[in-house]
DNA sequence: CTTTCGGCGATGCTGCCGCGATGCGCCGCA
DNA sequence: TGCGGCGCATCGCGGCAGCATCGCCGAAAG
């Protein structure tokens, strides 16, 4: 399994780096935002760890670039500011996860696991839960195979929920990661969006668990 | 949810818990290192807010010596010099964010939201007490694999309870889990919350001993 | 301009949760 | 041995938080 580590600090990459190599893993590292797209286009990773903060091309700029592409190597984005509107942005630009530092090293081996096994289990990422499948790539929705028309925020919703299927997603952490900067509830924002996703699709694909928040049911398969 | 909060300049210290309490947190405050360890130690709290320059003792000694027994509470590092070394330091320590001095409120409420969030999530593991199980992703508990419906104050009630499985655990220290608000002894609420919690899992699972506490039964295995 | 989208306030409903009242069992005490 | 105090169980009720739904409107896109 070779990994592509890009991190222009040199101590953080080395620490990445035994990490990874200890688990297991080849390291190719690269600190340089150019260089990294062009590896990271010209050779196989099984992942690449990226960094946002670069010379030479920024982070978000290479990934968008390989997406632009159509380049769909699992990239694990790293962040210094873990702000949820970076993170949305990162998600956006298409990154298979994302990881605020600091982290530990620990939480960064899994879910490098975790995004390399989702790549390896379907090569075309399509999310599934019950009737309701989801293609991100053309961004969209069917529920039994018939195609139903959703507005970008509702898809951004129901794709968040189904990526954390069978976890029960609070509402704040729903809200944040549709529009970073509202943490005080002074609006039903969720609500109306979690019943319009419902009127569209059924109302029984979310469930609301009262004082908890909102749960999509994981594939019993 | 308590906070300990360690910080030996008053004013600041005051700052941070009137924001913490206004965000619906409860606060314990703490200005020596060495009694601040002993706290978080014996104590249970879903976070930590660690200031660096302590009397008694520092406060990455405190963090350092918590990690090293193994307690794995989230731990968010203050610091008036915020300096990149220091960063590194306090990370490597064990800590699970960092933030330099000055910072704002609304940061720190932030940073503390999601450093709660991400132990909740990551360092649930499932717990089970002999018939009954604790899914934490789904927030959903079974008793002998049937699901029963629990509102958020009989889960966590529940849950806190099974954490200390085999433990008597006084009512005082539950209502303080609950919502320490209420000090004295003023209201039935731990027996009307633990007399639902039987009504719907059955009669056994929580023992009563009249005059010390609540007790959940360890697994004999 | 037309249309869609997304946000907001209003309203109603369900069920959570706190509280007082009452009852029961255990204990100490005269 | 009867009595009263204490700790806990149970019940019912009311306030209100949390959520669903509707309709409106400004903004942005076509």
């Amino acid at each position: 399994m070779r990994i592509l580590v890009v991190e222009d600090d040199v101590k953080i990459a080395a620490d990445i780096a035994a990490t990874l190599e200890a688990a297991g893993y080849v390291v190719d590292r690269e600190t340089d935002g150019e260089e990294a797209w062009f590896r990271g286009d010209t050779e196989d990773y099984a992942a690449v760890v990226l960094d946002l903060g670069l010379p030479g091309m920024d982070g978000l700029a290479v990934l968008k670039r390989w997406r632009a592409e159509g380049r769909r190597l699992p990239v694990l984005v790293l962040s210094a500011r873990g702000t949820w509107s970076e993170r949305v942005e990162g998600i956006d630009a298409g990154a298979d996860d994302y990881l605020p530092k600091p982290f530990h090293m620990d939480e960064l081996l899994a879910r490098l696991r975790a995004v390399i096994r989702r790549s390896a289990g379907h090569a075309a990422p399509a999310l599934a839960a019950g009737p309701v499948r989801i293609d991100p790539r053309q961004m969209r929705v069917t529920v039994d195979g018939v195609p139903r028309a959703l507005s970008p925020q509702e898809y951004r919703l129901l794709a968040y929920l189904m990526l954390h299927a069978g976890r029960v997603v609070p509402q704040q952490e729903l809200a944040e990661h549709l529009q970073g900067a509202h943490d005080e509830r002074e609006s039903n924002a969720v609500e109306v969006l979690v019943g319009r996703v419902r009127r569209k699709l059924g109302a029984d694909i979310i469930e609301t668990r009262r004082g908890f928040g909102y749960l999509v049911a994981a594939d019993a398969s």
